[in-house]
DNA sequence: ATAAATTTGTGTCAAAATAACACAATTAGA
DNA sequence: TCTAATTGTGTTATTTTGACACAAATTTAT
């Protein structure tokens, strides 16, 4: 048995790739060397297969871009507006995904044609792209003021500094540095690492991990690093 | 120009309904007189139409078990595993809605097996609609900390009290009467209508309506209806 | 008619969190 | 060794929260 067939459509994965360079939080995107919209700039996306889960098609179309596995994911939006795919109707579910941006195949996103843009710089996005970037953003910027979700952006050891420029970037705010530092430390989440920021011209600052126990055990749980204002 | 035919695949559409009774957070659900699962319970929902777009087959199907438009609806996840239907692959895009229970038709309702559920006795629903609830229930609890949607399940004029009961009812915490009135009234959303509830036993309390100016202005401003700890 | 019980509206106060701000320590380079 | 930049930590006033008490309104029981 099957359902009646007309109303089966085309289902595409979109996926946005925010990383974050130590200044700027940036995403990934691909100049097309294909139709339709060849020459323009998008999200990478693809269809989805009928034998895999939503999620397993976001994964790949992730890693063959970044050729990254076990990144942090989230699905974000689903979009099907019946004009927005000028080929045919398509209906597209969106993914975010924060990755390290050093830690990626830089050679195959370029094989890719993909190339890192800083928000304030992005170019104009085919179909709604554009819509997706800007409710992925506002998604990470809730997300991230309750939940841990920034550390995802950084490397493994990661200074105060570099964390709020993080978050800097993330609210595109200024932040005042002790009530930040202060609040950071409350969540009991971060270790001293016993090591210093080697790289840092004048005094060099602490490095911290990830309390890893607690930062899953406390994931689900309201943490305020933002005072949402 | 056509995409290559192989990804087309079900789309279907299901709806979280929720209303409130004074009391309870209640949900409309369906007794199915209809295959897969007949005699179960599910949401309510269908197949998207190729010719609607994703928020329009939403309110179609609302539309198609309550008579009601003009609904406050949010796209909540879309659900894709290969195996969730036995029928055949099919993505379903759910949606919650949030309505005044008293003011929809329950005629129509109830002639497509429509019942409402306090989400504490729920039945088992099939496939994965249990999920979708769950899902539903704490985006309802995230944004109603921050935004005033509760209002959406309210009458016109409402008092305090019943505010305080349906924000007990979604977090399932009592609350104290005396912040929480003073929470709310901070917000500066509430007119005093100069009525009073007139089916109250006792002392009659102030009725209020929402100061739809400062809402729709407010609306995306964060408001710390709950605390969140 | 009066008292009792229930519900509503508002006020107080201590504790906690936040925002604004200052100073000392470390390091590279002049 | 002096300067400039950056990091770590402390202080204080203001705001917000949480816990709690009392007075007013209204129905019901006596």
């Amino acid at each position: 048995m099957l359902y009646p067939p007309e109303s089966r459509i085309m289902l595409a994965i979109d996926c946005c790739i925010f990383g974050f360079d130590g200044e700027n939080l940036k995403i990934l995107l691909i100049k097309r060397n294909f139709e339709p919209e060849k020459g323009k700039w998008s999200l990478m996306g693809g269809f989805m297969r009928t034998n895999e889960d939503l999620e397993n098609g976001a994964k790949r179309i992730l890693n063959e871009l970044t050729g990254l596995d076990n990144v942090y994911m989230e699905q974000l939006f689903s979009y099907g507006n019946v004009d927005r795919d000028p080929v045919e109707r398509t209906v597209s579910i969106c993914f975010f995904a924060l990755i390290n941006i050093n830690d990626h195949d830089h050679e195959l996103a370029k094989s890719k044609n993909g190339y890192w843009f800083s928000m304030k710089e992005m170019p104009e996005l085919i179909f709604d792209h554009g819509e997706m970037v800007g409710k992925a953003l506002q998604q990470i910027q809730y997300k991230a003021a309750l939940h841990p979700i920034g550390f995802e952006l950084l490397p493994e050891k990661f200074t105060i500094p570099q964390l709020q420029k993080l978050y800097e970037a993330i609210y595109d705010t200024p932040l005042d540095r002790r009530n930040f530092s202060r609040k950071i430390l409350s969540t009991g989440l971060l270790k001293d690492t016993g090591e210093k920021n080697e790289n840092s011209s004048t005094k060099k600052a602490i490095l911290y991990s990830l309390e890893k126990d607690k930062y899953e055990k406390q994931f689900n749980a309201f943490h305020y690093f933002m005072s949402m204002k």
